[in-house]
DNA sequence: GCAATGACTGGTA
DNA sequence: TTACCAGCCATTG
């Protein structure tokens, strides 16, 4: 079975901190870690992202994941996430959803 | 070791 | 608002 990289362990701890109904972008979650960058997180949830809510991490202009914008706004519409567009492109209210974890 | 790639970001047109 | 460009950082061939 495999096993994940300290970095990617950590990368999935945020996002699974992150309460339904608010989102961080790839850049909050990589500043927020102190190491890599949004690249960095993008490719961790690609390839762990299964076990994670991946929707929960989207672009800073508020859109999903490409490739997968329908998938997350079933996700959104479930967990009341403000929307700033309920139709693609899909973009969240980042001004209202954006998640701060604790320690800043 | 270098070049290309990727679930990115910010700025300018 | 969308489109294009340059920068950033780790992985992969």
């Amino acid at each position: 079975m495999s096993e994940i990289d300290d970095y990617s362990a950590q990368v999935l701890d945020v996002v699974d901190s992150i309460p339904a109904g608010q989102v961080m972008s790839y850049g909050d979650i990589a500043e927020y870690l102190g190491a890599g960058g949004p690249r960095q997180v993008g490719r961790v949830l690609s390839r762990y992202g299964g076990g994670a809510p991946w929707w929960r991490v989207i672009h800073a202009d508020g859109t999903p994941a490409e490739g997968h914008e329908t998938r997350a706004l079933e996700h959104y519409l479930a967990e009341g996430t403000p929307l700033r567009s309920a139709a693609p492109p899909v973009r969240v209210n980042m001004r209202q959803a954006q998640y701060i974890p604790p320690g800043e």
